[in-house]
DNA sequence: GAGTGGTCTAGACCACTAA
DNA sequence: TAGTGGTCTAGACCACTCC
């Protein structure tokens, strides 16, 4: 009863989306091993073992050893977020990228900011705000700290001339990072940079990255009135 | 030169990411084919194989057939979203879950709704509003657009005691969805659900499903203030 | 045309864990 | 302790694409 003649990891993992899909398979219910579903599309073991773990990368099945795969009973769905560089992101949408330079110096970081960068000591991180333009407006102000001790080189980087956003993602190996999205109410400093009304929702994207333990930045991103973060499921 | 005597593809991963990120292989470089690389760490090629592919789903290395495997250029982070259903979220805090509904009717869908969901129709719609609590403080609210046609059961189900989004995720089998992230000023009827001042901004997460073509639901979710969705890179 | 990654196979052993 | 998924191997053929 194989649906498909050819037997790629593609066309089985189809096979058996449909089925969980279709409820052949109900939520919750075991399905059947790998050696028996190889026997029934007549293919490898292995190929079976490939569809089936990326219907359970993709959150549709739950794998253990000795208990079995199950459909999953609440599919968490995944979501996946492409973060790219802002100028690239701009430039996709095809608008001009412009970037502006407002200040940076050199500053004992307070200590919210050390904390989500789990940086005890008082060293002397550089501070940068910068705003970035789509066809000439007011995209996104962007408030960073940098720790200078791990990335020397960015002493000797003209940030008016390139962003630290772009600069860091060229230069600066991470190893791990954390993100957070939220709202915020614009501030004074903030309206103004951006021309928008005082009190306006902003979406803020929060970033904080190492490189072995080592933070490297820690950056808000503030995006203009209206910006919209899309993604499919 | 093989760094590890186990032959293991995590390890083997391990090692490429570690010649990546300390720029032995440098950013736009060529790195040796499969075939060298197993010969050199003195395994199958089929195990390389799997630990390139790992590194490229992360975004770390570009593969193409007879062009070779290179170092990304600007590694395009990727973030994955877990969304779990509303009332898990809330209890993995440590939190107890309440749920209010507010109103539920059928209309048809104002054109932005019937837009989002890609429905030309004007067929009527189930609208519910909902309240979700955690430790009996507002939470979010769910404002949300069902289509009746298409899973018809829903008629049945009581919601005011299970919310749409709980029996949705169980009940409605889905294929696509599109999903959007922004911030809003919060409106007289939300900031009075919500119990916050007006102006104040929210965190909004949009979600349209389909089931092949056919639009399932449409909803806005409105966290209260603060909210913070969090992630790793 | 030739070299690279993409995939499949048949078999094997291992690691984990539910019963 | 037995059954399941996790992984590895050695080999093979294929698909794509750069030259």
């Amino acid at each position: 009863m194989a649906t498909s003649s050819i037997h790629s990891w593609r066309s089985i993992e189809g096979e058996l989306r449909r089925r969980i899909q279709s409820r052949v398979w109900q939520p919750g219910q075991l399905i059947p091993n790998e050696s028996d579903l190889a026997e029934e599309f007549g293919c490898a073991r292995a190929t079976v073992n490939r569809a089936l773990r990326f219907l359970a990368e993709q959150g549709l099945v739950d794998r253990k050893r000795r208990a079995g795969t199950r459909v999953t009973l609440h599919p968490v769905r995944k979501a996946t977020l492409h973060i790219p560089i802002v100028r690239q992101e701009i430039e996709d949408r095809n608008q001009e990228y412009g970037y502006a330079l407002i200040s940076s110096k050199l500053e004992v970081p307070p200590s919210d900011a050390r904390g989500r960068m789990k940086h005890p000591g008082g060293d002397k991180f550089l501070k940068t705000e910068a705003l970035h333009l789509a066809d000439g407006k007011p995209y996104l102000f962007e408030d960073r700290w940098i720790n200078v001790k791990a990335i020397p080189e960015i002493g000797k980087v003209d940030l008016s001339q390139i962003s630290a956003n772009e600069w860091l993602v060229a230069n600066a190996p991470l190893t791990t990072g954390v993100i957070a999205f939220s709202a915020m109410n614009a501030t004074g400093k903030v309206a103004d940079v951006l021309k928008v009304a005082i009190n306006t929702a902003l979406f803020v994207v929060e970033r904080t990255t190492w490189d072995n333990d080592v933070p490297i930045t820690d950056v808000k991103m503030i995006y203009a009135d209206g910006y919209r973060m899309r993604t499919v499921l």
